[in-house]
DNA sequence: CTGAAAGCGCTAACAC
DNA sequence: GTGTTAGCGCTTTCAG
């Protein structure tokens, strides 16, 4: 195998010049009516060589790298993995490939890798960002690269998102919780600052409220997507002495926190303490009990993100509203019915 | 904001040359002797302009691009996107990025991958290999890529991998199965093509054959890491008249899929079936019951992985032994105990 | 139908 | 201390 085969000595070893051969290979024969004689000799000669193009070169020169940013708060978080899975294989049927970041909820990390992501002139970004505010993506926004949030978003920038009706889960995972006769119901939250956060703790109010119960009987607590917090929180909760009868998990990670510390208590859901996780997985209906959760379609959320990112890069002016897919709620038997 | 902020616009501005302000903000001040007060200047400007430097023009003109591929069956699957948590945050403390592929365990589209990755000038490669043969990955050895596999690997090859010991993990597993008074041990198997599920074979049955049990008696079938194929198959097991008293699972996927067969069937775990998961997840505790699990420690897989490729990036010549950490059994309640 | 040449933005060897 | 220049590999305009 030769140990540089570029368009030069591609061009050198056929007696032709760059052009004819980059012409050739980027499909353009027609259009330049190259004879079919250059156009077999240079195709073969390519393939016997295993000529693969410099994609730097292309995209120095011509100003697209078929790359598309995702930024991701946490990509083992199964939620945000199979929403990874879904635009990688979409981006790759366009081919386009994926430059992914693990922003590992640090917004610290997330501002450094929008400069990475400028720096590399990828064509589009899809990003769950991290932070309170979205102003680091401004670059982007100046720069013209097209951009969607997924999952979480700023209600006041004009970034278009994709994402679940979140105050829509929460309400009917609560009212769900209060129909079954439940009036203390402690709620373990995520990152309060986040706009998802928020929706889900406004639907989780707003149930209460339109059912009569008094919010301050009910407790809240946490503050971080993890299986720690909601281990710990849980714990809190079981060792105070306000005992709810049910917690709604504002997560999969703190639900399963949640699972971890009632078990090591000694008790027993529903039987002892109901619970209802955001956000569902595969194993859920495995668990012990199965669990109830609010199903959030983030293959629907990846797909649609890719869609418009993909046009927008194709020029489509398809100024996108922003959405908020419908939640499911899931019902299993951790939630017990009260009398 | 300027539009096009570079090198040259730069130079221009501040009547200086572009090769002294790529020297400042390479940080090759000290070395060339520029004055503190052309640094400064430089300095000040690029931060107010908010320069960045394009990747695509350095990666030509320095044949590095700070990229490593990262090639992954499934990123869905959580014990690979864990995986690739580490490996991402690895890379990116070391101004590393990782380029995603998900191969999909679709030969066809790792191959092209390999192509786009060479073509994407990645100064390394972590793959966890889909087919049954290594043979296009020997382009990206032609180039000089560095490459180490990850979970998979392939024996005629001397291709570094890091993978888990398979076959301990498998025999253990099926020890402890037989331990425990089982004598007919279903197996459902993922692709039987690849390396580890060979390996996992070979353990199961070194430890059926080691206890004196006839693996004619032992029933094998699937073929892919999925819960589809772990839900068929345990369906297929449970019509027949084999009923074995055990299964094992060859990973975490084909596991949940039994669980869903065994639960539809209406039989209960471990009374009327034993269950052992190879690969260990967040979740095993919780499902009902807790499931017996081998672990690897995938974190550490990717550790090493990403270790290895950036020192050798950085040109040691520590030609690694390839690894196989060992596996741990923790043991739960999902294998009942027969007399 | 094809070649020549400019230039994308950057770095580094060579000048002085 | 700093400028000049060549060139990384590619595409595309302009010529013919």
């Amino acid at each position: 195998m030769a140990e540089n085969v570029n368009l030069k000595s591609i061009a050198q070893a056929l007696g032709l010049s760059p052009g004819t051969v980059s012409r050739v290979l980027n499909g353009k024969a027609k259009q330049y009516r190259i004879s079919k004689k250059t156009v077999e000799l240079v195709m073969n000669y390519a393939e016997k060589m295993n000529y693969s193009p410099n994609m730097l070169a292309q995209g120095l020169r011509s100003s697209t790298t078929f790359t598309i940013g995702l930024m991701i708060p946490d990509i083992a978080n199964p939620f945000f993995s199979l929403m990874a899975k879904n635009i990688e294989k979409a981006a790759s049927e366009h081919n386009y490939s994926i430059l992914l970041v693990d922003a590992e909820e640090d917004i610290e990390k997330e501002k450094r890798q929008v400069r990475n992501m400028i720096s590399r002139k990828v064509d589009g970004i899809i990003a769950a960002p991290v932070g309170k505010s979205s102003k680091h993506f401004d670059q982007i926004i100046s720069q013209k690269i097209p951009l969607v949030f997924i999952d979480r978003y700023f209600t006041e920038s004009n970034i278009p998102y994709i994402s679940s009706d979140n105050w829509q889960g929460s309400y009917e995972a609560t009212k769900l919780l209060i129909d079954s006769g439940h009036t203390n119901i402690a709620l373990i939250k995520g990152d309060i600052t986040t706009e998802p956060v928020k929706e889900r703790i406004r639907g989780y109010k707003d149930a209460l409220h339109h059912n009569g119960i008094n919010s301050d009987n009910c407790y809240e607590l946490g503050d971080e997507f993890s299986l720690e917090n909601g281990y710990q929180s849980t714990i809190e909760l079981l060792k105070s002495d306000i005992r709810p009868s049910a917690i709604f998990a504002l997560n999969n990670l703190i639900g399963l926190g949640a699972m971890k510390a009632i078990k090591e208590e000694g008790l027993k859901i529903p039987d002892d303490i109901s619970l209802i996780i955001f956000d569902n997985q595969p194993y859920a209906s495995f668990l012990n009990p199965p669990v109830t959760t609010v199903k959030q379609n983030s293959e629907k959320i990846g797909e649609l993100a890719i869609d418009y990112i993909l046009k927008k890069i194709d020029g489509m002016d398809n100024d996108l509203e922003s959405v908020k897919l419908p939640t499911e709620i899931i019902e299993r038997e951790s939630v017990r019915k009260i009398n």
